[in-house]
DNA sequence: ACACTATCAGCATACGTATGCACACAATGC
DNA sequence: GCATTGTGTGCATACGTATGCTGATAGTGT
């Protein structure tokens, strides 16, 4: 049924082993066997199988997109990593994490050379898991606890210390955060920077003017609710993403509440969508897609083993738009 | 290095082949054995080599998606479709499509035993490739030319011609389109529909009137330009998508141009950012997460042979927001 | 006690490709 | 003309799993 290597060499009258060569251009063939065999193999519309060249050479030249699909910030990544490994000749396998899911086997079944890693927990097992199995992997945006691995992430500490420090030089001093889960390594790289600038200002983050939930939309609708009914709301709020703030902007349009007049709002990660008309966020711009591809270049070097264990950070850089902005008079 | 079946049945004193049938649950191996077999994997941390055994079964249990990954509408398909597909025991591998590019090799070199093909072309060859060589396959969202295969659709002429007897409805009677590439099933039939409905009111949809590019939020921005400016611009625009729809909102919220006031506003797709207070686009329902299982479904079927080609039709539902309403009295 | 059946495990091989090694042949040098 | 070197091809086998067939053992009935 399948057009198989055997085949060819029967058409071309040689043997299979010269098929294989011929056709990977070994320079032990000669020009005139060559095309014999290519000629033959095009005849058949012979294409090789993945499956017996990767047990052969134990090598599949695949690696696996490890990420919690809900998370609408990785699909953008998908397609920069994609073609970066397709230039490298690498292909791309989808593997969609559910919170605890164990996915260990199918990353350890031998059917990919390596693994990125984008939506690590800090406690998650995973990590350790592999390194055991000597299967190579990076981490992508996020890292995910002491483990030693390459990894690309942004300045997340620089980023928001930056933003802070926006706000307190607006003038705001009663300031809010709406951040993500605590497990993970940009929650907490960016709450600690976002600290560190109110810190030097001689102002804290109390735990009232904090919310905590997913990386999404709905957690800044959400945030909206429990940070601003207070008699003393915030007059500036930090996103720990570009979702939370779109979502908090959202909440803030359908209750008339102006931004920034009312409350300033900066955001995190810079997406397209932040530049759009309706939004005009000011936010921190993370160079996801530069990174992305630098993710899918460090694990190939790795697997080819022309790559060592090292920390990439990328800088970050204050995008200012509409929605910072002095706090009013009436406000301040 | 990695631990193979071979291993196992040497720690566990049986051959590998009962090894196999042991971890495969065949009845035809005793309890007792099977345990001495389970724990010898288990303590060695045997994993299944994917390669080995889709070699032998001639079955990889993964499937392809093919996709032109700068469209964004398809990567809330990634998630609906992985899970469907891991209930069913299969998994996912990721083809980007960049126009012309030839993808047919990565297909059918035996490293999947399916397609999902979302982002077709009508003239695109690669369906008839694909039926040649009988790898199976589906269509969803976009019809690829008259090929014999199943395929997952909207009611995409039903759908905006509900949309156009809404605006006439309303008493538009200058309405434009923008729409997207000519070559795709979808652009085919929205646009029948559409025009359909005009016609049975006895509108035309004049070709100064609409505007064709990609699926894209550019799209909706340079639509604007082009059919906005005349002095008879149209009182209502249908875009043939919501990304096109919220681009078209963007230009007109920086412009000052106020929606539905000035111009009326109907997408397609419903897709989560319609709902958003900043656009409340009035749209048309496609239910794609529901179609994304159902492929994935189908397909499945199709593989192992209990499933037939048919075209699947899923309803569309006309989603009433803010962006439609009746033209004002100075504009109509 | 014998023949017969049922049950369980092993042997051998297939799947498709890659590659170390051996071999055949031609070309070259003396 | 013989030995030597170099060049191109084939043979055999490995990669890891699944499975048809054979064989061994235990159990049953007469």
């Amino acid at each position: 049924m399948t057009v198989t290597s055997h085949d060819v060499a029967r058409l071309a009258r040689v043997s299979q082993a010269t098929v294989s060569r011929a056709l990977r251009g070994d320079p032990r063939v000669t020009e005139t066997t060559r095309m014999r065999v290519r000629e033959a193999a095009a005849t058949l519309g012979y294409v090789r199988s993945e499956l017996g060249r990767g047990l052969s050479t134990r090598a599949t030249h695949r690696i696996a997109l490890v990420a919690e699909l809900e998370n609408t910030l990785y699909h953008q990544l998908m397609a920069p990593i994609h073609d970066e490994l397709l230039e490298r000749g690498y292909r791309m396998a989808l593997l969609a994490e559910h919170g605890d899911e164990a996915i260990h086997e199918r990353l350890l079944d031998r059917s990919v050379d390596g693994a990125i890693l984008m939506t690590t927990r800090l406690d998650a097992t995973l990590p350790y898991e592999l390194a055991r199995r000597s299967l190579p992997f990076v981490f992508l945006n996020r890292i995910g606890g002491p483990v030693e691995a390459p990894s690309v992430t942004a300045d997340n500490v620089g980023g928001s210390r930056a933003a802070g420090e926006l706000l307190i030089g607006l003038g705001h001093t009663r300031i809010g955060a709406i951040v993500g889960p605590a497990d993970t390594s940009t929650s907490r790289d960016r709450e600690a920077g976002f600290r560190d600038a109110l810190e030097d200002a001689g102002l804290v983050l109390p735990s009232k003017r904090v919310f905590r939930r997913e990386y999404d939309h709905e957690t800044g609708r959400l945030g909206f609710a429990a940070l601003m009914a207070a008699d003393d709301a915030p007059s500036a709020i930090f996103c720990a993403n570009d979702f939370i703030a779109i979502g908090f902007l959202n909440r803030a349009l359908e209750l008339g509440i102006t931004v920034p007049d009312d409350v300033a709002v900066i955001g995190f990660d810079d997406i397209d969508m932040a530049a759009w008309p309706a939004f005009e966020l000011t936010t921190v711009r993370n160079p996801l897609l530069a990174m992305a591809r630098r993710a899918a270049g460090t694990l190939i070097d790795l697997i080819e083993s022309t790559g060592a264990a090292e920390r990439d950070v990328f800088p970050t850089q204050l995008v200012l738009r509409r929605t910072h902005g002095a706090p009013s008079e009436s406000t301040a």
